[in-house]
RNA sequence: GCGGGGGUUGCCAAGUGGUUAAAGGCGCAGGGCUUAGGACCCUGUCACGAAGGUGUUCGCGGGUUCGACUCCCGUCCUCCGCACCA
């Protein structure tokens, strides 16, 4: 029933082939015009648009749409994304015929027969942007499509295109080589990012330490975020059924579980296994603490598990209630956890923080407090957090942790991690707190990867002129300003390569694959030259004096042409189109990009291009809503373009998102305005083809204020939409409007020249958002070419008319307020409406009081001799001024009302008469400026 | 926890010291037009009402002020981000 008419998808079609056909979307130099260079994220091919896409696309679409009425010459292209790993990961499901990832692709509407077409990424690579491409087109968005391309090695000459920006990059010394612990799956053999996780999204590697026990010349080493606590140590837990190995690390014989064998590896260990054996036969034995020279035995524990940390775990049951649990435990039941009781009965905690509002300690207090039974009992988690968290904010270190002592926990760790790094008694070591799964179902571990290439965004300097080149940009809206300073500081090194996925292969190091946010940053020169190079037949060898050439502008031109396989006037005509559109003017995502794409292209611009080519203008948006509901799979709201597109057309589509919301909030799509809103573009086509042409000639007191409305709400509608707020453009530009002309029309105006021009207003106002049904009023009406690049309206301030707008303001109150007395009072029989507006010395009164204070102003008012003889009169009067806040601007009431007289009379039903001597209930008395008086008999 | 947005009358939302019971849209109700209407027009939509009035409202609690949705303090809730990922 919502479904749009076969008619209108008739229309919209028409209009989008016109449009192909006519090329008018298709950006060529034009010296003679000022030029408007807007563009979008390209989105990730791994899936249709959907509305959120479209969203945001739309603000650079109505954004484009009305730049280019307004006379500029706009350039608004389009690409696709399919750089990364999901792509290739969803494939490769797809080849192993996992059921969950063919369903996500049967839901997006592949049948059956195409579902093994997407076993080969490259097939994604080329299917969705086509269908993407399709979408957008029938969204009418005005995109010049021959710039389009793909990203990846898939594409040459793009590939050439990151690969010289990369290597321009290197000169400038902006990538670095480095390492850095990430999440990782040995399975896939790739870092596992919170996208591709079964569990533990959000989960970080995390320092922790190993601190060495000395064990008859071998170590021990055990796991702890804690390294301060190793002061208080009473003894070593070992689970003594996990199995552990004797090994050779780097340079020493350790002992630790078989789990830890691959986690040290991939921290950059040199590993050699000796002997396996199991907890067990530790057990009661003694190791000595480096850090405190004392003994410390071994125990067992069930709470230790072997794929945590080292296996083995230091025991500091003064401040760590785990270990004060097991210890209790132990000594409460030694055959029963298979120790001697005097080996655990000598076991005294040992206290070395002092905390505000414990006793020594600490984790006793706490697991007694809360009845904590045994090592098992999972409030132990709790517990542990809370201690931790008290002791590490509030604690002081006690005199038996010896220089440390006085210093606060977080003061000092610091320094006792680095004494003990240096001691050789603590070693750095990455643990994940919380276990995390990888898609593929592996366990994941942290692996240091060494080699790694970043982009130093860390830098100062950097950074400084990043934040110059935010400093003069627009930003749409200005309130993200913050956002961005706060992260281009934050911002650290970032890791530019992949060792897996599709991408560009770094030039000097070709076994990486750069990293998809890092092949997108400045891509957007890229469009000011794509036709050419994705056009074979231009046959262009892309070569980096090529890229320097048209970039940079560097480079005999002659020999760069000879090198690239191209005509000297084609290169020089490419690098005057990057002159001529560079740098970009809008640029619109999503809020979520502000902190790393959108920050990442300011870099990345500062660090390649001049000043003069950085970004003029970026504007961020929020998140689509339905209906109020946050959009997503799950909740079973998630909408593709095509979708709505399907169900409500082009035109509903696009008015409704960009009546939806506009600044950082979240924009809502509401069904029901989608449902409703249709049906008066058809009105408002209807009317205009009626009404255009036809009318009086005479101008009369209405169209005056018609012309006023008008121009002003052209004003406001102009402001708004340069700053982008569509919301407010579109209430100001069409809904006022809209309602002006109802009043109009009511008031029995219809002034035909006046009329034609609010007609092409209206329309034109509309055009960029509802641009198809515009099309065909504006043809129907006889508009030359099309309205997608007629002049916008400009508005005339000198017909912009306060006085006669309070008149009419006035004239409507009184309506109002006849209306509502003949509702309370209940008066079916009146025939006649007596006005009687305020006379003469109110006004005077009310000149003389101007912004005075009350003494002063009776004072002055009394001065006066006519006033003066009203005595009592006018004493009320200014007091009742003060009390109601009377101010009026002075407008002759009576000529108002009589020249509405036909209309207010025809409204109310009753005969009107203006300031009359007829006054029986001396109701004229009551009658103050902007409120006459009224009786009605 | 840190940084940044928000919390307004059924819903979406405008409003940053007084002309605000608070724009507009949607929804809802009544009336008109009409064979009919989910199309269109008008009216109403916090409560009460005795001639155009009065009372109570803008997350919650305080404060400043003649006066606060608007300024200050506190508090609760919510959204986005906190990375190696699109």
């Amino acid at each position: 029933m919502n479904r749009q008419s076969f008619s209108n998808r008739h229309m919209e079609e028409k209009w989008q082939s016109y449009w192909a056909k006519s090329r008018i979307f298709e950006a060529e130099i034009d010296a003679s015009k000022k030029k408007f260079f807007v563009n979008f994220p390209y989105p990730y091919m791994n899936g249709y648009f959907h509305l959120g896409h479209t969203f945001s696309l739309m603000r650079v679409e109505v954004f484009a749409r009305y730049k280019r009425m307004q006379g500029y010459n706009v350039l608004f292209p389009f690409a696709f994304h399919c750089t990364g790993t999901p792509i290739i990961a969803a494939a490769q499901r797809i080849a192993e015929n996992e059921k969950a990832q063919i369903d996500i692709l049967k839901q997006m509407g592949i049948t059956t027969e195409e579902v093994p077409n997407f076993s080969d990424p490259i097939y994604w690579t080329s299917f969705f942007p086509k269908e993407a491409m399709q979408d957008l087109k029938n969204l009418g968005a005005s995109i010049d499509w021959r710039r389009s391309f793909i990203t990846t090695s898939l594409n040459p000459p793009y590939d050439a295109f990151i690969k010289w920006q990369f290597r321009k990059l290197k000169e400038g010394g902006y990538v670095i080589k480095g390492e850095h612990p990430v999440v990782w799956c040995s399975k896939c053999s790739s870092p596992v990012g919170d996208h591709g996780r079964l569990e533990g999204e959000g989960t970080t590697p995390e320092e922790t330490y190993l601190i060495k026990f000395d064990f008859n010349g071998k170590v021990l080493p055990t796991a702890t975020y804690r390294p301060e606590t190793s002061f208080g140590v009473t003894n070593l837990w070992v689970n003594p059924e996990a199995g552990y190995v004797e090994a050779g690390v780097d340079n020493e014989r350790w002992i630790i579980s078989e789990d830890m064998v691959e986690k040290l590896r991939a921290q950059k260990h040199v590993v050699e296994i000796f002997r396996h054996l199991k907890g067990e036969s530790m057990v009661g034995e003694r190791c000595t603490n480096k850090v405190t020279g004392g003994q410390a035995p071994i125990l067992p524990a069930t709470f230790v598990k072997s794929d945590t940390g080292t296996g083995i775990v230091m025991s500091v049951p003064s401040h760590a209630p785990y270990d004060y649990a097991a210890l209790k435990d132990a000594q409460e039941n030694p055959r029963k956890y298979g120790v001697t009781s005097t080996l655990v009965e000598e076991i005294e905690p040992i206290s070395l923080i002092k905390v505000p509002g414990y006793g020594a300690h600490p984790a006793i207090e706490i697991v007694e407090k809360m009845g904590i039974a045994c090592q098992e009992d999972p409030r132990l988690e709790g517990a542990t957090k809370e201690i931790y968290k008290k002791e590490f904010h509030t604690g002081i270190l006690n005199e038996n942790t010896g220089k440390y002592a006085g210093l606060k926990v977080f003061e000092a760790k610091e320094k006792i991690v680095s004494d003990f790094m240096g001691e050789n008694k603590a070693v750095l070591f990455y643990e994940l707190s919380e276990e995390v799964i990888c898609r593929c179902l592996t366990k994941c571990i942290v692996k240091i990867v060494s080699d790694q290439w970043f982009l130093k965004y860390s830098d100062e300097e950097w950074k400084k002129r990043t934040h110059e080149a935010l400093d003069n940009m627009i930003l749409y809206p200005d309130k993200v300003r913050r956002q961005f300073d706060y992260v281009i500081d934050w911002l650290k090194d970032w890791a530019c390569t992949r060792e897996f996925g599709l991408g560009t292969t770094l030039p000097w190091d070709e076994k990486w694959v750069i990293e998809s946010l890092s092949d997108s940053t400045v891509y957007m020169a890229y469009y000011a030259i794509s036709r050419y190079l994705e056009d074979e037949r231009y046959g262009i060898e892309a070569t980096d004096s090529f890229f320097d050439y048209v970039f940079m502008g560097v480079g005999n031109d002659e020999k760069v042409a000879r090198d690239a396989h191209v005509s000297v006037e084609l290169l020089r005509k490419m690098r005057a189109e990057f002159e001529y559109w560079y740098p970009f003017d809008f640029r619109n995502s999503g809020k979520d990009l502000v902190q790393n794409h959108l920050a990442f292209c300011l870099f990345n611009h500062v660090a390649l291009f001049p000043k003069a080519y950085w970004p003029l203008g970026i504007g961020v948006n929020g998140f689509i809503q339905i209906d109020g509901f946050k959009m997503s799979k799950s909740k079973g709201n998630f909408y593709t373009l095509r979708q709505i597109h399907d169900t409500y057309g082009a035109d509903v589509t696009r008015l409704t998102l960009m009546y939806g919301g506009e600044g950082l909030d979240d924009p809502n799509w509401d069904t029901e305005f989608a449902k409703s809103i249709g049906s008066k573009l058809e009105q408002w086509r209807d009317f205009a083809l009626e009404n255009y042409g036809k009318g009086r000639t005479d101008i009369k007191y209405i169209d005056r204020w018609f012309s006023s409305v008008t121009n002003r709400a052209i004003k406001a509608t102009l402001e708004m939409m340069d700053s982008t707020e569509f919301r407010t453009a579109l209430q100001r530009g069409y809904f006022d409007l809209q309602r002006y002309l109802r009043w109009y029309l009511r008031r029995a105006g219809q002034n035909r020249e006046l009329m034609d021009w609010f007609i092409l207003t209206q329309t034109k106002i509309l055009a960029p958002f509802v641009p198809h049904i515009c099309e065909e009023i504006w043809e129907k009406l006889g508009g030359e070419g099309f309205i997608s690049l007629a002049g916008y309206p400009t508005y005339d301030e000198d017909k912009i008319d306060d006085e006669i707008e309070r008149g009419e303001e006035f004239a409507k109150g009184i309506i109002d307020d006849v209306k509502e007395i003949l509702g309370i009072a209940k008066i079916r029989d009146g025939s006649t409406a007596y006005i009687y507006t305020a006379e003469d010395w109110k006004w005077k009164v009310l000149e003389i009081v101007g912004d005075k204070g009350i003494g002063d102003a009776m004072k002055e008012v009394m001065q006066e001799e006519n006033l003066r003889k009203r005595g009592k009169e006018v004493s009320e009067f200014v007091k009742r001024m003060f009390s109601d806040r009377i101010s009026v601007q002075r407008m002759n009431e009576g000529d108002v009302l009589r020249d509405a007289k036909d209309f207010i009379e025809g409204e109310v039903g009753l005969t009107v008469k203006v300031d009359a001597d007829y006054d029986p209930q001396n109701k004229r008395r009551l009658s103050i400026p902007g409120r006459p008086s009224i009786y009605i008999a």
